[in-house]
DNA sequence: ACTCGCGGGACCGCCCGTTCAT
DNA sequence: ATGAACGGGCGGTCCCGCGAGT
């Protein structure tokens, strides 16, 4: 997958250093970028922020763009480690799903909140009508998590704890829909009151969607 | 209302071509900011597109800011135009809710993916965390419109549509993520499908919060 | 001369209300010259001062050239008014040279920086090098000035105050010397300081140019 | 001396080429002061007269004020160069009094009215009431200035050619009254009269303060 | 080979003085 | 005396590349 290439973010083995500085100004750009949106990111207060000078920050990139895709790529990184590896330890099924979205929900949303917004959110709404490297590479990824959101709802119907006539991918959307909701009412009303609307409309979803009913 | 003050966008009879003109600004700066965001609404850009001098343009609105303003004060002028009026034709109840989400998805969500995108959610995630007087309106906004939606729930459990336990903040909280995430999901993977799929979750919705359920 | 008929702003009988407003705009613009300087004096920001538009201040000048030459003559007026006039009314001779000193030294340089420096030493710094009409209207003003000053001297030689062998106008250079030292001096380091130091000079240049010395 | 740390304009050995290009850029922006005061100097037009960017002029000061401060730095060191340095090649007492004045009239006026006006006079009306950075350290400078002219008058009131009770300060005042006169006069009514009237004034001032008289 | 200092060119929001029709 | 509009210029910041230094 390309993705495996085109992320050597996480330095590996030797990391000669080069690697190292690299990671650290990814880290800080992501953090940029959380504030201020994937173009507003700038090279100059990406710089500025790592101790850097702008060219020394630019060496590293090439472009603005491959930056602005090396950022994306570490995002995703990041909502993988966050959401997806601890949910995979949960047994298949009702339980995976419901750990799927307490992670999105608790963890992931609240070290964006942290950040001062969730990368993803922030750039689907600029790119939605950007064409470019950045907005494939985001439709991507969006459509990569909406598949194992897909995959982890199949599991569920399999395991009997969703009915059979749901369909997978109805399902993920509407968990997506929790998701973004949250996000979306957390950032102009507060996270709190957002977070527990979200669980009750997951829990209401899961009894509408359970067999019995 | 405030709002029927502080916008005199509308040019109301005589409208002294100064506020024709201004009008005609706006309302391509709505279209522009729904393609670049608020905060990517250029003055030079916006005179470019009208055909006007910068300081032509600039005069209208005394600074950047007071534009991003009136230009939100437009938007919600025309969300309020393209949904609520037309909902309000229908009797009140799941007939009225119905049409508040068939217009809000099929209505301005078209317009808005026309223009490139939905202003507010545009907005939504530009300043979850930039504080002035922008992001004020905006919540401003975004409340009122969260209250009429918790108005029309309310309406149709009074009329024994919806579940007398439903609460209508909640309600309004599960709508609206259908509405954002028809907007997120158009924007990257095609309107038509999302539409659909967010229909589907207002029927769902819809039965699952019935009395007879 | 012509400078009665360039400055019609003493409004003189009839004063038809458009010279009242233009009196007034160049009360308001005289302030703001010996702030800013007679080159930092904008239309905009004196039309604001006075509550008019901008084009409203305009009309009565026709240009800011033209503006500036008039808040020129104002100075001149009240340069008159403040220390000439009430030093008419001493003896000639040395009296009425130190009359013109102290009403110089106290009252003009008083007022001056009560309004934020003198104009004249303003725009003799601004204008030192910039052709045109307002420098020659300022050293017309000036060159004036110089003569009569020259001519009090001249009057304290003939009455045998000041040395036969004095040169009126190397009298008049030094006592402009002592008035601009002054005005210099309690701009950077204080008022107080500074005209007792100028008095001081002065009695000090009256003393060496005795005949008794 | 601080001033030696904060002004590394005067390239010292190695002076790596941005060094070199920031003294140019200072010595036309001093130029360019010297005609248009301090506050009239634009990152615009330096960039024009020294033929480089704007972005480029600006990277070497980072802020128009620092730019400002930089430009009355090195008027500061010319002045130095230009009159007391030389003059302290004359032995202590009256010779290098008139050496300072000399030195003062004729080659820092002469260079001053050859740039268009002098610096510290035109900064001196500009900044009277404007606080700020700019403003401190010009009188700073100036006030540096005046305790070396009283410190030299010290001097030759020690070597007994001035009046054991002549007050430093004060005749540090009347030879400040000169110079300055004289700038103001050579602006408006030509040089070599001004400067020859400043010189006599110089002369009589000497006398006064003698100690036979 | 990597890093950086220096510089370019475009553009930003804002404000200027001025004109013209009302 | 006004309001609308213009053309031009301001200080400031952006992203980006050349050439020299380690």
């Amino acid at each position: 997958m390309s993705q495996a290439v085109a992320s050597p973010s996480t330095s590996r083995r030797t990391a000669s250093k080069g690697a190292a500085t690299r990671d650290a100004i990814l880290a800080r750009a992501y953090s940029l970028a959380c504030v201020q949106g994937l173009e507003g990111l700038t090279i100059g207060g990406l710089a500025e922020q790592v101790g850097m000078s702008k060219s020394g920050v630019f060496a590293h990139f090439g472009s603005r763009e491959d930056l602005q895709l090396a950022v994306l790529d570490t995002a995703s990184e990041r909502f993988t480690q966050l959401v997806m590896v601890p949910a995979l330890r949960q047994p298949r099924g009702l339980p995976r799903l419901r750990a799927i979205m307490q992670h999105w929900l608790f963890d992931w949303l609240r070290q964006s909140q942290e950040h001062g917004g969730c990368l993803f959110a922030a750039a689907a709404s600029e790119y939605d009508d950007r064409p470019g490297a950045v907005r494939e590479q985001l439709v991507f990824r969006e459509d990569q998590w909406r598949q194992q959101l897909a995959r982890a709802a199949q599991l569920a119907i399999d395991t009997g704890e969703l009915a059979a006539d749901a369909e997978p991918d109805q399902v993920a959307f509407e968990l997506y829909a929790i998701a973004v909701a949250v996000h979306h009412h957390a950032g102009l009303f507060g996270h709190a009151d957002a977070r527990e609307r979200g669980m009750r409309a997951f829990e209401r979803l899961v009894r509408s969607y359970s067999p019995t009913a």
